[in-house]
DNA sequence: CAAACCTTGTCAGGATGCCGTCAGTGGAGG
DNA sequence: CCTCCACTGACGGCATCCTGACAAGGTTTG
């Protein structure tokens, strides 16, 4: 929950910062561009706050080369009234917020709440089993880091079982979730599946239980 | 890259609509909150430009309700002057932006297009994925820096499988984004733009994942 | 106002790859 | 050694996708 103050004018950079802590951030004050860009280009912070007006190196400048270099974090960008055209310039160089000065700490707030809570909702959307990785973003998987791109059925097979793993699926539950319960098919026709599936992914990612079904074991043998 | 534009002013309406529309989006346009509500409970839009003062249920009620559905796509909220109070209701109630009333046009249009690269997780002014780069601001893309001038359907295409780049997006998906809900094409109109485009840009730019979709790689092959 | 142009949907034909089927082989278990 | 289940390769029907051509509608240009 580390904050980013950059702000040279004191009185305005302390009461931010004083807002900024109340509401459970801990927050650090830089006064001149040149500094704000390296602290924001070597630390991490939840959170930035930005003015545009600053000694040394402009506002702008620098949020833009922490952009180029590939820094993402959520930045709240301060401008001054009216200054529309400044707002537009802000946001186009990456800002992902702006408030116009002057502002009641209420509205910084509530805005900084924002927009961490919007950087913070990601999660991991791959199935990853042992050496085995289903992306089901690429519809593709992986196994030891090779990408393979499979047919429709030769994924959700792969992607059952690998949701299902370390249980053993018969070919019943498996031509049911592959096809609909109404147009059944011959068994052989999963078999067939499973065989062109190994050989795109290997044999070992899948294991055969004679008599019982197919599964991809936790941890491969 | 369809956008959902919520306003009870019909004037209001027509203009952010033709904004948008100017700006690549494929806008839609409801006048109170019961079919705001539906729409962007059910529908996939890029964007929403939502009021707050409509008829049949407040515009913050409306958000909240989504809001508590799960649903995350981006919201812009316009508010009346001065009311700082209602911003900061506003985005306490899940907003992703607000722009007070009134506005430039330009102004709007800067922040929807930034909301929709934020929600994207992007953090620069320009798509840029590979060899391809998409600049929303001028309609235009470029491979491999050289500049190619699109049709406004061809843009829209590769601006949204390039700000969903790594996901396949399904010809559904595709066609309803193109599109509005209410003019349905035929498969093969998609694939003649893809072919299109393709012949413009590249063959290697927009891959086919036969039974799936299309989609832009992250890194390209 | 007409001509030239651009955009885009549609159609038809062709290429590609998916996938079920069949027939034959292999191997595990009794 | 026999039986049964699973594996394997080949084949072909069929769905998906690509591609070129054409026409309708809209837009720009002269």
């Amino acid at each position: 929950m580390r904050a980013l103050v950059v702000e040279d004018e004191p009185r305005i950079a302390g009461d931010v910062a004083a807002a900024l802590k109340a509401a459970g951030f801990v927050p650090e004050i830089v006064g001149n561009g040149e500094d704000a860009w390296f602290r924001g280009d070597t630390e991490d912070y939840t959170l930035i706050v930005l003015d545009l007006g600053l000694p040394r190196m402009d506002g702008l400048a620098v949020l833009k080369r922490w952009r180029a270099a590939g820094r993402q974090m959520p930045v709240l960008v301060l401008t001054a009234r009216g200054a529309w055209a400044e707002r537009v310039e802000g946001i186009d160089a990456g800002a992902d917020d702006y408030l116009p000065k002057p502002f009641r700490m209420e509205e910084l707030v509530a805005r900084a709440r924002a927009l961490v809570r919007r950087s913070a909702g990601l999660g991991a959307a791959v199935i990853e089993v042992g050496r085995l990785v289903v992306d089901p973003r690429q519809m593709r998987v992986s196994v030891n880091g090779v990408a393979q791109t499979l047919s429709p059925l030769e994924y959700r097979l792969v992607a059952y079982l690998a949701l299902h793993k370390g249980r053993v699926v018969s070919a019943h539950e498996l031509i049911e979730q592959l096809y609909g319960e109404d147009d059944a098919r011959d068994a052989n026709a999963l078999e067939a599946l499973v065989m062109r599936l190994r050989r795109k992914l290997g044999t070992e990612v899948i294991e055969t239980r004679r008599g019982f079904g197919y599964l991809v074991p936790e941890r491969p043998a």
